[in-house]
DNA sequence: AATAGGCGGAGAGATTCTCTCCGCTTAGTG
DNA sequence: CACTAAGCGGAGAGAATCTCTCCGCCTATT
């Protein structure tokens, strides 16, 4: 693949990161293109259409996403630190935009199972060690980490997106989060541990249509 | 005002409050009519422009904010418990609409600088009182808490919404994160606390093109 | 029972989105 | 340096969506 080629697709993929982000899945592929800016064509001619482009996107974050889980588990000795930078860098990979376009968007094949089940094994045992070394609540699960990365990673909405331009309101924030998650606990937060199986439980369905309201 | 007028007015209102929060202030009214289950006209007829709907919405939420700042206050004499109390009624009322809109979509003038300044007076004055008792950090301000209300207030994207489909998650990961605020401190949050001012600068202006990325 | 105010649906006109064709440009190769 | 094949952006057709209004039926209120 030719080197312009592979910054185009790049550029691409970056741009429908944010695009996803910030308008849903169902957002304008001309969007996508402007923040690119590129041609349409150029898109049209790298992604046949709409679904294999949310692929690619999906696959590469996974990607990312386990890439940095285990970097973080190499880099620091401690559990909770290790853990506490690889939700920083999952922050930064926008991790929240793999989970929502993952989510209804597609067909779960069993690439797609694959690349998952790798990202999320690399989270467990980060999560795993920080709660048995007694650093973190015992009661809080994945689901409770994935949603509070994909939370802290949407950008935020309308105007307020300037306020964290160069991105760094997202980690005081979730510094904020995490400390809440250490053990200090004052009351313990309501409700149970929340599991990432249920996380995909609700991701399975495809979308079912959200105006609903007064339908028949 | 007649009384089914008053209802769909009000339906009108709810619809509204979560379209905007889904898909953004430019969402289609055409959205919002198919969500509140009533015909174009009676939307255009009591609002006759977007404008008009989106002033009538964040007047309304702001007053109820205020209300349940209030409230939250006459009811808990613990200070930290009003102030976890009001977070709480935020979340309920979704107050992340309310700023989102404010901010770029308007212009401020007088009525909704009056109503906005009763609003924020009534927050700080948990936040203040719930420092002043020891019991929250003092490096945050009323920023933090405002985004971390807009952040917990919004639903969840795309299939996810359905995991919390009765709110309750919401309430969990409020806790999780006040209890990061409360003083307990293993580090600190990195960064300085974020005040409300800036929040206001940053949604002063109305909302630059985001397309961007590389004009000119 | 009368009536004024309210309601939803159909649809015109404008806007936006998807996707393709085409002539120019640029990266890689000998 | 020249050649060539791959890549690129823009213009634009056709479809889809969105805004907003007219109109005939319905239903609170007196």
């Amino acid at each position: 693949m030719r080197a312009d080629a592979e910054r185009s697709r790049r550029r691409i993929l970056d741009a429908a990161c944010e695009v996803f982000l910030e308008r849903g899945p169902d957002a304008p592929l001309d969007a996508v293109v402007r923040r690119a800016g590129v041609g349409p064509a150029t898109l049209y001619r790298r992604f046949p259409d709409r679904e294999a482009l949310v692929r690619a996107l999906v696959t590469d974050l996974l990607a990312r996403l386990t890439a940095a889980a285990d970097e973080a588990r190499r880099a620091e000795a401690d559990p909770y630190r290790a853990l506490r930078r690889f939700v920083h860098a999952a922050a930064d990979l926008r991790m929240g935009a793999a989970i929502v376009v993952l989510l209804d968007e597609l067909v779960v094949d069993d690439e797609l199972v694959a690349v998952r089940r790798g990202a999320v094994t690399a989270v467990e045992a980060l999560l795993c060690g920080a709660q048995e070394a007694g650093r973190l609540r015992a009661d809080v699960g994945m689901g409770d980490l994935v949603l509070l990365c994909v939370r802290a990673s949407r950008p935020l909405p309308g105007g307020l997106a300037a306020l964290d331009a160069d991105g760094s309101l997202v980690h005081r924030h979730l510094d904020l989060a995490l400390a809440g998650l250490a053990v200090a606990d004052p009351d313990g937060p309501a409700g149970a541990p929340l599991g990432f199986d249920e996380v995909i439980a609700a991701a399975g369905r495809p979308g079912e249509p959200v105006d609903g309201g007064v339908e028949a």
